[in-house]
DNA sequence: TGCACCATGTAATTAGTTACATGATTAC
DNA sequence: GTAATCATGTAACTAATTACATGGTGCA
């Protein structure tokens, strides 16, 4: 109902990030990257003029708190009943499945114009990150396991989490056998 | 080299379409859709100014092609001397890795607000669109198969094509096991 | 002295979608 | 007759990034 003129995905990664706990624009950024990144991002100059819209909407609530004088004062947001309620109407609405875009597989789909070389490191890089990121999720794995097994988000995060470790491993095994086949080329 | 303003990735989504074979916007928008829609994506509001702009950069060609009379002429683009330049020069600065955007996971992960029945649903749905994802992939498989041993494209397109093979079962794999999660909960 | 982090925000730009507009042909 | 496909494009809009601007704190 709540006529939002249309439902931006962002505007409900900030609600859902405020109706843990309140939090600035900053906080929001950092838990974005700190437990998002793997499937999620935002940037300042995204968050900020939508945080902006979101208060002006009503559903959350700003305070400017003072703290260890010198430093900028920190705008921490709450969401509001009327947030909560949004929030919760937005899962109505099926996702909007994501068009994919992976640079990359362009490029590799186009390798025959690339010069010797060029994909191997591509390819190199690629799986760099994704064991990167396959790293990290398994100590997150490892924290989660260390949760109150009755914490009512448990499951849901070991399921994102869950995700994210089959996808890297996947990514990674394919890269180490992409990159075995670009070498034989030469 | 060539001072293009900054490297857009449909820009070279498009040279490199149009270094196979000539084509028009039309069939621009096909071809992804048939071959590149699961790693790629492109709308005729995006095509169609691009084709343009890569024409006054003088990168393609058109010639305007009549054909049975009463249809509209089909504007066919021709890559030049100069984009295939451009093309093989893209390689050189490497792919910015994408920041992931997947909304389903990010309902998942916010899971807790989610009203009962509704990520059932969601992950649901995106098993389907990987299962049908995996037998389209399945068929492509084998059309390469039939293809030419020495066609100088090959080797990547396989490459391409495994790479999502690979990721759709996992995600199919994942999804099952993410619906028999959810459904425990009741 | 300099870097990393804390903290907020705006401006300019680009990327990209959706909706609109038009109209013929082909296959059922 | 009606739906799908062929075919091209623009206009309006939204989403989102990058760069800019500012300045304090704490640590090595």
């Amino acid at each position: 109902m709540s006529n939002s003129a249309r439902a931006n995905p962002t505007e409900f990664a900030i609600l859902g990030l405020l109706a843990e706990r309140p939090r600035s624009g900053y906080d929001i950024k950092k838990e974005v990257e700190e437990r998002l990144s793997h499937f999620w991002s935002e940037s300042y100059g995204h968050i900020y003029p939508m945080l902006r819209r979101l208060h002006q909407r009503g559903l959350i609530a700003v305070s400017a708190v003072e703290q260890t004088p010198g430093r900028p004062a920190r705008n921490t947001y709450t969401i509001t009943d009327a947030g909560q309620t949004e929030l919760r109407e937005w899962f109505a609405t099926p996702p909007s499945p994501s068009r994919p875009r992976n640079e990359m597989l362009l490029r590799l789909f186009m390798g025959r114009y690339a010069p010797p070389g060029v994909l191997q490191r591509d390819v190199q890089a690629y799986r760099e990150r994704s064991s990167a990121a396959l790293s990290r999720l398994r100590e997150v794995e490892k924290e989660l396991a260390e949760l109150d097994a009755a914490a009512p988000d448990l499951v849901y995060w070991k399921l994102v989490v869950s995700f994210g470790t089959q996808l890297f491993e996947t990514l990674e095994a394919w890269s180490t056998m992409a990159e075995r086949e670009l070498k034989k080329l030469g």
